[in-house]
RNA sequence: CGGGGUGUAGCUCAGCUUGGUAGAGCGCUCGGUUCGGGACCGAGAGGUUCGCAGGUUCAAAUCCUGUCGCCCCGACCA
């Protein structure tokens, strides 16, 4: 492309292949010989005759010679594709997704491949989880992908809500199905089914049970990690004797996805009640995490549901208690997806790509040695300093002789590593390390024997920072509005969420909806006394989170 | 579901207006020199022939018709 107008160089490339027996007679001949570079393959074709193409000159723009561009430089800044996050978030997120080798597009639609590098994030982000799942009592089990239909659609509204994205098996081994399967959406009917089964007696409950798996919600427009057709992710089901311990269970579980979502991948949210326009198809209540990302949208970052006895009259789940009557149980279900995932990489990432808390990073400190000529000690003493180093972090000696130095910089600033250390023939001399930090780009020296410890105290630093920074930029992007004008300023500005007291109307929320696209995201509490609705000026029920979303 | 874009080498794309039988950069392979912010030199391989199917033509990546896929932006969802 052409350096001035970005349009005209590989034309004016063509323009140039011209065989010396059909000579253009439209291009001075100056030009030619302006060329020196670009060198056109002997098997080059001219553009009049076909015949094959002697002369070999350089891409320049014909219209702008005197900003020639050399091709192989402009090809050279090609390598780096992503966009200033600022200019273009979405266009930012696919491209580290796809460059930081987080994902690849599947050959189906909206599905996308889990490449090694993010699914070694996904694995520490899913031992967290699962420690404090088991921590609290439950235990994973694993239920089945299909569903049959009769089963799916025992609750009402239930159905009425996933069946818009239900995939559907209609033929297996070659023949028709009588009753087709759906590809569970969620695995609320079949595990309900099984505890209708297993659940006799008071003495039976509480049922506390999780699962990792994948499920199929045929979405229309994706995103990888985002919105895909299949996602993995944990769903908790639970069944109880009362509504109490039911919604003490919710609260609990709301409170671990809070705790891992700060403290493990420094994402701030906050968290609280959904509408009834926002909650789980089928619920009593739903509980939610948010996080705001960079473009001002909320992003549901996990939820917890209060399913009440909905379910268990829907699957027929019922128990003795210890009155001797029969009951129906209170059942809970909760669940983080993959998605909390692509909110990991909006909210840290920057101009220079991926940036991942140390918690979560596969790699927390690579290791770059710097050969040079004659320096044969370097390599050893990198290999040295990273299995000392091992002891105390996950950490990634990069010596591939094939590529350099500078480019492995890079290559691991996209890829997020929290620390980088240097150790080329200076920093050996000189007994010193050079440490690089990803979240501040800043760089530092200090002596080798110090090493271990500093790089120890200096995750711990990035880990707390990344979620400070996160937080104060949320806190900035929060704004309280009162009344009419202020609410609907603020949330046509869509800079992040809009905090006012509210009627707690489905109505005034769909309307709202209508004229900012925002909607609430969740509901802090009650409102204070003597308030009225920002938006309809009805009397205030509750303070609510309002945004865009996801 | 509506709007836009796009399909040519592993990747990013030219070539199409004005049909003549496949190009560039990057990447890859081999050899060598290199390495403190995306190194360089030399030699090579790589397209079942341009998403697919028809049509026009002596001749189609290029023109016509149809069709499919994918991406992005909006209405619905973790």
């Amino acid at each position: 492309m052409c350096g001035s107008c970005c349009f005209n160089r590989v034309r004016s490339i063509r323009r140039l292949a011209f065989c010396t027996i059909s000579p253009p007679s439209t291009i001075p001949p100056a030009i030619g010989s302006i060329c020196g570079g670009y060198r056109r393959k002997a098997r080059a074709s001219c553009s009049s005759c076909a015949r094959q193409t002697p002369d070999a000159c350089e891409g320049f723009c014909r219209t702008h010679p005197e900003n020639a561009v050399n091709m192989k430089e402009a090809a050279k800044k090609e390598v780096q594709r992503i966009p200033p996050k600022a200019a273009d978030l979405s266009e930012w997120y696919t491209q580290v997704c796809l460059q930081a080798q987080l994902a690849d597009y599947a050959p189906v639609r909206g599905c996308i491949v889990m490449r090694p590098y993010a699914y070694a994030i996904w694995e520490l982000i899913t031992a967290e989880f699962d420690r404090r799942f088991k921590a609290t009592g439950h235990q994973n089990a694993y239920f089945p992908l299909l569903i049959p239909e009769s089963l799916l659609v025992r609750e009402a509204e239930h159905v009425e809500g996933f069946a818009p994205e239900v995939a559907w098996v209609t033929e297996g081994g070659g023949e028709r199905l009588t009753e087709r399967l759906a590809i569970r959406p969620t695995s609320e009917a079949v595990i309900g089914m099984m505890y209708a089964k297993w659940i006799q007696s008071h003495r039976d409950l509480p049922v506390l049970i999780n699962q990792w798996a994948n499920v199929v919600r045929w979405e229309k427009a994706t995103r990888p990690f985002l919105r895909t057709l299949e996602f993995l992710w944990q769903e908790g089901h639970t069944a109880h004797a009362t509504r109490e311990e039911a919604a003490a269970e919710v609260q609990q579980m709301l409170e671990i996805y809070r705790e891992v979502a700060e403290d493990v991948l420094a994402l701030p949210v906050i968290s609280g009640r959904k509408s009834e326009n926002e909650k789980f198809a089928g619920a009593l209540s739903t509980y939610a995490i948010e996080a705001l990302m960079p473009d001002g949208k909320a992003l549901q970052a996990g939820t917890s549901h209060e399913l009440g006895q909905n379910f268990a009259r829907a699957y027929d789940i019922t128990f003795t208690d210890v009155d001797e009557q029969t009951k129906h149980v209170w059942t809970t279900s909760w669940g983080v997806s993959w998605r909390i995932l692509g909110g990991l990489i909006m909210a840290h990432g920057d101009d220079n790509g991926l940036v991942l808390p140390p918690a979560i990073a596969p790699h927390q400190v690579v290791v770059v040695p710097i050969p040079r000529k004659g320096a044969d000690d370097v390599l050893p003493a990198a290999r040295a300093l990273a299995d000392e180093l091992r002891g105390s972090a996950r950490v990634h000696l990069d010596d591939r002789a094939e590529q350099t130095a500078p480019w492995k910089f890079n290559e691991w600033e996209l890829r997020g590593v929290p620390v980088r250390v240097e150790l080329g023939k200076r920093d050996v001399d000189a007994q010193v390390v050079t440490i690089a930090r990803r979240d501040t780009l800043s760089r530092e020296t200090v002596p080798r024997a110090e090493a271990g410890a500093r790089i120890t105290a200096l995750l711990a630093e990035i880990q707390a920072g990344l979620l400070a920074r996160a937080r104060a930029d949320r806190d900035a992007r929060t704004i309280v509005a009162r009344d009419h004008a202020s609410f609907l300023a603020a949330l046509r500005a869509q800079q992040g969420f809009v905090v006012a007291p509210w009627c707690e109307d489905a109505a005034c929320e769909l309307e709202i909806k209508a004229q900012t696209g925002a909607v609430t995201r969740v509901i802090k509490g009650g409102a204070e006394s003597g308030a009225s609705c920002a938006f309809c000026g009805k009397p205030a029920k509750v303070t609510a989170y309002f945004a865009r979303s996801y």
